[in-house]
DNA sequence: TCATATACTATCCTTTTTGTAAGTACTATC
DNA sequence: GATAGTACTTACAAAAAGGATAGTATATGA
C-alpha cells in the first residue's frame, strides 16, 4: 500500500491536473473511446459521438496537436478525412480502461439503490 | 487483447460519461486526490488545493452527495468541519492512479520534447 | 471592544464551454 | 442546373463553470 503524505499528494495533484489539461473536458475521453473501433471521417464521428461539427472540429484539433490522433487527408472523390489513434494513445488505456470500469460499476450501484 | 467493435464503443462511451458526470470537472478528482493524505478542514483544503471557498463547499457538497466524501462537523471552541474520503471512494483508486501515472510520463514526454 | 479564526454564503462578474443554424468549397449525381 | 454528400468554418447565443470580494454567524483571546 502506498503512503499518501501530503507532498506525494501535491505531486499527484500536479499529474492529475496535467492529466486534465490534456484529456479533460466533456469531449476528450469520449472521442479517443469511440475512435477505439477503428478510424472514421469527419460526419461519422460526429454522428456517433453525437457532437456537433464546431466541438467537434476544435477538440480534433486539440487532440491532435497533444499527438492522441492523427489526421489523414484522403485524396477520393470528394475528399475525405480520417481520423485514427495513435501509438501514443495508447498510453491512455489504463485511464480510459479504469473509468470505463468505473462507469459500470457506479451505474450498477445506482440503480441497485433505486430498487 | 479486447475488441473494440462499435458496440462495445458505444457501451464503453456510456460509462464514461458517467465517470465524467460524477468527477469531471477541474476538480473533483484533485481534491479527492488532495483528501487523500487525510482528512481536512474547509480551510485547510481551501488553502491546500488552492480553490476559493464558494467552488469548494459546491464541489464538496456535491462529491458528498455521490458518497464519495464524508462531512463530520466536530464540536470543538470553534466548530470545526472535517472532510473525509469514504470507503466508496477508494473504489476510484485505480482511475486516479492511472491519471496520475499518465499525468507523469506526458509531462516527462513534453519536458523531453523542449531539451 | 477589536482582532482573529472557523465555516461558510451571497453577490456580482468574467471566462470558458457548448450548442444552433447557416454558410463555404468542392465534387458527383440526378 | 438543382440536390446531395464530404469536411469544415463562421456568427451568434446560451449555459455552465469559475473566481473575486465581502458578508454572516459563532467563539476565543488580547
Amino acid at each position: 500500500m502506498k503512503k499518501h503524505t501530503v507532498e506525494s499528494c501535491a505531486k499527484a495533484k500536479m499529474a492529475i491536473r496535467d492529466t486534465l489539461d490534456i484529456v479533460g473536458g466533456k469531449w476528450k475521453l469520449v472521442l479517443i473511446s469511440v475512435l477505439r473501433s477503428g478510424k472514421k471521417g469527419f460526419n461519422e464521428l460526429s454522428r456517433e459521438a453525437g457532437i456537433s461539427p464546431r466541438i467537434l472540429s476544435k477538440e480534433l484539433q486539440e487532440l491532435e496537436m497533444n499527438g492522441l490522433v492523427s489526421r489523414t487527408v484522403c485524396d477520393t472523390k470528394p475528399i475525405t478525412v480520417q481520423y485514427e489513434l495513435t501509438d501514443y494513445s495508447q498510453t491512455l488505456n489504463e485511464v480510459l480502461l479504469a473509468m470505463e470500469k468505473w462507469g459500470y460499476l457506479h451505474r450498477k450501484k445506482i440503480v441497485q439503490g433505486i430498487k
